[in-house]
RNA sequence: GCUAGCGUAGCUCAAUUGGCAGAGCCACCGAUUUGUAAUCGGUAGGUUGCGGGUUCGAGUCCCAUCGCUAGCUCCA
């Protein structure tokens, strides 16, 4: 029997004999020790089972395969624990996630936050007897048997949904769960464990089901691959936008108001200001008209557009206007389309494209609202490009260079690309189209240099679309910008232009949004930055602090005198010590802090304290200098 | 929407088994004239999210409601 090795070399395996034994033999002791797995012809095994011919892949901790076992058999090590702590807890599925692993339970008993630090500990346990994994093969009746007898009825189910005549069972200790596998040689091998949380999981993630109780761990191949994990998280509150954007006075919410809609206060009004100004000035250089439509429209409009039809659920309910139905926009595309219809078109003037920093309305199940990331009421910065299927490449290639200028410009470095194509049922337009269409995109893609992920059957189902996601400053992904191509409107609008053989054609539509909405993308920048924005978006960029009310005058001296470079400064009049004025400036993430007094009666140089609690003495006119640069030359305020 | 947990002053938090709602910060007033992360003293601030109920008595227990937080297939 021939086993190929990652590296071509071939090795003679032994009929009967188990991987590990080939291991040891063939690999190295090593390697052996820190098998986690083998996946054979790309079938994932267990290191105890018979050797087959094929190729060979030993899976490590240090593979993302490997830390999956080790999180699905840290799974069933918690549901052992559980159920040993807390008999008659009946389980049901327990599969290891991105970032750890879950496994739902149903139980009378609610567990609390001393119940996992219990699971925890009984959890060590369990892998300092490094418990050996075992695999067993039955029929599934006899499967259905074994669990009936427990009372686990949930297990029962799946083997019945299932419907394959045998199934695999794992046991460790006295545990032993209905499981696919593979797992760990032993329970030895989960080297860095931690239950984080619980929360409530419909059976099957069906609401109409029994609502089970899903605690979640993590696990690691050792300590300090948890800790770094555990760090993440604590990184991630300290950053979260709810905190920082309350405490640094950017933005609140308020029970009166209601639940998903934000007010901006005047600080974040400030950094919005810039974000807006920015992204005007950036549209009308990158061929961009811009158009303001208004927040409702009869309920014609919204039944041409098919949202009536299909996305009613997420609109809120319409308000009576001299006996006629008016809705609330969720989306701005049936405004930009009446902009188009209001005269005839040739094709000469095409591409169009319109953009709107237009306001929506959505309904979201309250339970979904998340801070500013996730709201009923917000301002997409949107588009709509009316244009020709050849020149939707260009046209694409263009919106994607685009949105990389604008989202670099607020210091995203890393971004995912995924291009969703037709999906298999339930689409408008002509396949022939929408294999152009497609085909455009592909190539927009690959003229962007941009790695980039395919999502086949993703598209929606009036055209394809490609997603560009970033990573922020520890690496968490934030979808953004989103570019979809619509063969559906411009059919139901019956939008047309007039092309060079004189006839009319219909255009093509591309919605896009780059930073999706105002309220996400200023959430995701408070967490990006840790609040501490950068100079051109701060929304005081110098705090002046006279040293006593001697220094009053000099203070504004140069507080007018860096207003005339824009720059928004402020003089600190209240009659504290400095050390507390600097304080209260440096919890506000101020970029600069300047004290005067009688040593810069002259203003040749200034004290200036930077972010970095750093204090350096520099001249008026390099400060000014540095200024005027950090901030873009005031050109967005 | 559903399940669980949580709502005490603008903020951060106290308040024994049900037994007089309190502190610091913030704000305001006064003193102080200050040199790079909190000067001192005083004053004000509350129908304990809102509404019911149990009780001699409710921040605490019960019901309802509003809001916040986590989660609601990444399929054995």
């Amino acid at each position: 029997m021939i086993v190929t090795l990652p590296d071509g070399s071939r090795k003679e395996a032994k009929a009967g004999e188990h991987w590990r034994d080939f291991i040891v033999r063939e690999i190295g002791q090593g390697l052996a020790k820190s098998a986690l797995a083998v996946k054979i012809n790309d079938a994932m095994k267990d290191v105890s089972s018979p050797v087959e011919e094929g190729s060979l892949v030993v899976v490590t901790a240090s593979s993302p395969d490997g830390l999956d076992i080790i999180r699905h058999s840290a799974s069933h090590i918690m549901a052992d624990a559980v159920t040993q702590l807390f008999p008659g807890t009946k389980v049901t599925i327990g599969p290891a996630i991105e970032n750890g692993f879950y496994y739902d339970f149903d139980s009378d008993h609610r567990f609390t936050a001393e119940d996992l630090e219990r699971i925890e500990a009984k959890m060590a346990e369990i892998i300092k007897a490094k418990q050996p994994f075992a695999r067993a093969e039955l029929s599934a009746d006899e499967a259905k048997r074994r669990f009936a007898e427990l009372g686990e009825t949930y297990k029962v189910e799946i083997i019945q949904d299932l419907g394959a005549p045998v199934v695999s069972l794992y046991t460790h200790g006295h545990f032993t769960d209905l499981c696919r596998g593979p797992h760990l040689p032993d329970t030895g091998f989960v080297k860095a464990h931690k239950i984080l949380s619980v929360a409530g999981a419909y059976w099957r993630g069906d609401s109409k089901n029994k609502m089970l109780q899903r605690i979640y761990g993590t696990a690691f191949a050792d300590k300090k691959s948890l800790d770094d994990h555990l760090h993440l998280l604590e990184e991630a509150r300290e950053r979260d936008h709810r905190k920082l954007g309350p405490e640094l006075d950017l933005f609140t919410m308020t029970e009166d108001i209601g639940m998903g809609l934000a007010l901006w206060t005047p600080k974040g009004g400030v950094i919005r200001t810039v974000i807006e100004n920015f992204w005007r000035r950036e549209h009308y250089r990158h061929g961009y008209e811009i158009v303001y439509t208004p927040h409702i429209g009869r309920s014609r409009l919204w039944e041409t557009s098919g949202h009536l039809g299909f996305y009613k659920g997420n609109m809120y309910s319409p308000m009576d206007i001299d006996g006629e139905d008016y809705y609330v926009k969720p989306m701005n595309c049936p405004f930009h389309i009446e902009v188009y219809r209001r005269r005839k078109w040739s094709y000469r003037e095409f591409p169009i494209r319109w953009a709107e920093l237009g306001t929506v309305y959505r309904y979201e199940l309250s339970g979904v609202l998340n801070g500013l990331k996730r709201v009923r009421g917000f301002t997409q910065d949107d588009a709509h490009i009316f244009c020709r299927l050849d020149q939707l490449h260009d046209e694409i290639a263009r919106v994607i260079d685009f949105s990389l200028f604008i989202l670099r410009a607020y210091d995203f470095e890393q971004f995912k690309v995924y291009l969703s194509t037709r999906p298999a049922k339930d689409f408008v337009g002509d396949v022939a189209v929408w294999d152009k269409a497609e085909a455009a995109l592909d190539s927009a893609l690959k003229a962007s240099g941009l790695p980039y992920q395919i999502n086949p059957g993703d598209g929606a189902f009036y055209g394809p679309k490609i997603d560009i996601a970033v990573a922020d400053a520890i690496g968490r992904e934030w979808q953004l910008s989103t570019i979809q191509v619509d063969f559906n409107l411009p059919e139901r609008f019956d939008l047309t232009y007039v092309g060079s053989d004189n006839a009319e054609h219909r255009p093509i539509m591309i919605h896009r949004a780059l930073m999706g909405s105002l309220e996400r993308f200023f959430g995701v920048l408070i967490e990006h930055y840790k609040g501490a924005f950068p100079v051109w978006l701060s929304p005081v960029q110098v705090a002046v602090v006279p040293v006593s009310e001697k220094h009053l005058d000099i203070a504004e001296k140069l507080e007018n005198r860096l207003k005339t470079h824009n720059i928004r400064v402020l003089v600190d009049r209240r009659n504290e010590k400095t050390g507390y004025k600097v304080r209260e400036w440096v919890v506000a993430k101020t970029p600069y802090i300047i004290v005067v007094g009688d040593k810069e009666s002259s203003l040749d140089t200034v004290s200036v304290r930077l972010r970095s609690g750093e204090q350096v003495d520099m001249t008026l006119a390099a400060f000014e200098e540095q200024l005027d640069r950090e901030n873009r030359g005031g050109a967005y305020f």
